[in-house]
DNA sequence: TAAATTGGCGCC
DNA sequence: AAAGGGCGCCAATTTA
């Protein structure tokens, strides 16, 4: 019992399945079963298990420890082909798609639900508006096996919406294991920084110090959480400040600067990660964020509720592994240049990236005399779309070097400069620019008003699709490595625990932590080949075997 | 009064 | 040193 099987969940615990043919269609009659968990278990064959939603089908199994090695999600599916046909902003429900494919009227997306701090599972129960009969989910999975074959790259779209579906399992996954946090020393952190909690919920001790001597420098009373206050405060004291940035105010030689960083530094600890963080986060030793991939358009993902992703890296004390396990804290070098190397494909730029050394070094050595912090200006300045600085001026010794590399990100910009769509490596999409209308003839979008060359607007558009190719490329091979990586740690004891964009975390019994580093390395080396072919391109993990997560890096 | 926006800063 | 890309979250403020 090999191949791919399509399963759909019934409201009274049972099932109803399908198994498929090569080209989506039904290859055998539709049974229904009364238990979903144990229609599964009978299968351990099943090489992909087609569903409407990752979050409905998988947290259930995961409960039951039933396998799932790999999944379609047919509605993380649709989002990305959606974004590749340059249709972002319809609805990607499962029940959408069956309208849009019966031409029926479409159903709008349901709101996104705001995640409940402790949440069991993300969603056991389906959300209004998502229900699509089997014979329609059978229908549009049939009709995405057709659209993946127009797209512009068949094989790397197949591939994208296998690793986004690889990468929900793993949400869940990460999910039910939860990062290891000990409430007792995120206590300590808070009481060493912030001092005593006073009843009631007003300033701990520390702040209210601390907004004490910001009042004392001006001479008046003036509340530091408030910019406008601030500014106003500054003002009469004859220093005139824009915004109560930190980089603005550090400039400012004022007494009060001193206190006020230091305030906003604090204050930001104990609004988003103090007292009640915790008590609404971490629940029997573990922190379960909500993650979403594909949460952003680059294909980064996000978490829902409790900021998993803005960590301050002072907490990161608190996160330490059981008695007698590790974490194996790992942190992909130098990603997204490597990943511009490949996608590229300019030579110089990939034989550099050839190496797990220090990635800017060798590029300086290749363009910048040995001056390893102009290259890495340069290069951070040609991903992100610099405008001015130094950077600038290093960009033209990067291009003289490396001019696949810059012609490719430029490429990128212009693109975006002129409302044209671009996508990344495996084909994820970036959405049409506000304002754009869709030409009827060849679905290119068009600025509504006359291109009227370079604008603010314009320009804006271009950074961001200049950076786009890379992030989101970055962000395919991410995918690809956290696909690996879950599938060579399904036989150990070890589990994902957190992930972070370039950076992963794997809780596991000591004498595993050799294991799993070897196997985070290879994860990312099969990813690299996955993505991009055969390239010189390497991409090494900086990885580090701790008790506490401070004490990687 | 509730929803949307703004300012600021945490992470990559 | 500062400013380019992507986010989420909080409190305050503005808008509907």
């Amino acid at each position: 019992m090999t191949g791919r099987w399509a399963l759909a969940p019934l409201d009274d615990g049972g099932a109803l399945l399908a198994p498929l043919a090569a080209d989506g269609s039904a290859a055998g009659p539709v049974v229904r079963e009364p238990d979903l968990v144990a229609s599964v278990r009978a299968r351990p064959g099943v090489a992909r298990w087609v569903w409407r939603s990752t979050p409905e089908v998988y947290p259930r199994l995961l409960a039951a420890r039933v396998p799932v090695e790999r999944c379609y999600d047919v509605e993380a599916a649709e989002q990305l082909l959606l974004g590749h046909e340059g249709r972002l902003g319809e609805p990607r429900s499962a029940a959408a798609a069956w309208a849009r494919l019966r031409k029926a009227p479409v159903p709008p997306d349901p709101p996104a639900r705001s995640a409940e701090p402790g949440s069991q599972s993300s969603l056991f129960e389906p959300r209004a508006g998502s229900e699509v009969p089997f014979e329609g989910l059978l229908a549009v999975y049939a009709e995405q096996q057709r659209r993946h074959g127009l797209a512009e790259h068949p094989g790397r779209m197949r591939l994208l919406t296998a690793a986004e579906s690889a990468g929900m399992l793993v949400a869940e996954d990460l999910h039910a294991a939860g990062l290891p946090w000990r409430a007792d020393i995120h206590r300590e952190v808070l009481r060493e920084l912030l001092g005593e909690r006073y009843a009631g919920g007003g300033e701990p001790r520390r702040l209210a110090e601390l907004a004490d001597e910001v009042s004392e420098a001006f001479g008046h009373r003036v509340r530091p959480d408030l910019p406008a206050d601030v500014v106003r405060a500054f003002a009469r004291a004859g220093v005139r400040v824009t915004s109560t940035r930190r980089w603005e105010l550090e400039k400012v030689d004022h007494p009060a600067v001193e206190p006020l960083v230091q305030y906003k530094k604090l204050y930001r600890i104990w609004t988003a990660n103090g007292w009640t963080w915790l008590q609404d986060w971490v629940r029997e030793g573990r922190f379960r964020p909500e993650y979403q991939p594909g949460g952003t358009v680059t294909g980064r993902w996000t978490t829902n509720g409790g900021g998993a992703l803005q960590i301050p890296r002072v907490l990161r004390r608190a996160v330490v592994a059981d008695e007698g396990w590790r974490l194996v804290v790992a942190d992909a070098a130098q990603m997204e240049p490597r990943v511009l190397a490949a996608i590229s494909r300019d030579p110089g730029f990939m034989e550099a990236s050839g190496h797990p050394g220090d990635l800017y070094a060798a590029l300086s050595d290749r363009a910048f005399a040995g001056d390893r912090a102009q290259a890495k200006l340069a290069v951070l300045g040609a991903i992100y779309g610099q405008t001015s600085g130094d950077g600038l001026k290093n960009l033209a010794a990067l291009r003289r070097r490396f001019p696949l590399a810059v012609s490719y990100v430029d490429e990128a910009a212009r693109a975006g400069e002129e409302g044209r769509l671009v996508r990344t490596w495996l084909g994820r999409t970036s959405p049409r620019a506000l304002g754009a209308v869709e030409d009827d003839e060849a679905g290119i979008p068009q600025e509504e008003e006359a291109p009227q060359g370079s604008t603010p607007s314009s320009r804006a558009r271009g950074r961001f699709t200049r950076n786009f190719v890379v992030q989101g490329s970055a962000a395919d091979w991410a995918l690809l490595m956290l696909a690996t990586l879950r599938g060579a740690t399904s036989g150990m004891r070890a589990e994902l625990v957190f992930f972070q964009h370039d950076e992963v975390i794997v809780h596991c019994p000591r004498e595993e932590a050799d294991a799993v580093v070897a196997a985070v390395q290879a994860a990312a080396d099969t990813a690299g080949t996955a993505a991009f072919g055969q390239t010189p391109v390497r991409f090494p993990f900086t990885t580090a075997v701790v008790e506490r997560y401070s004490d990687a890096k």
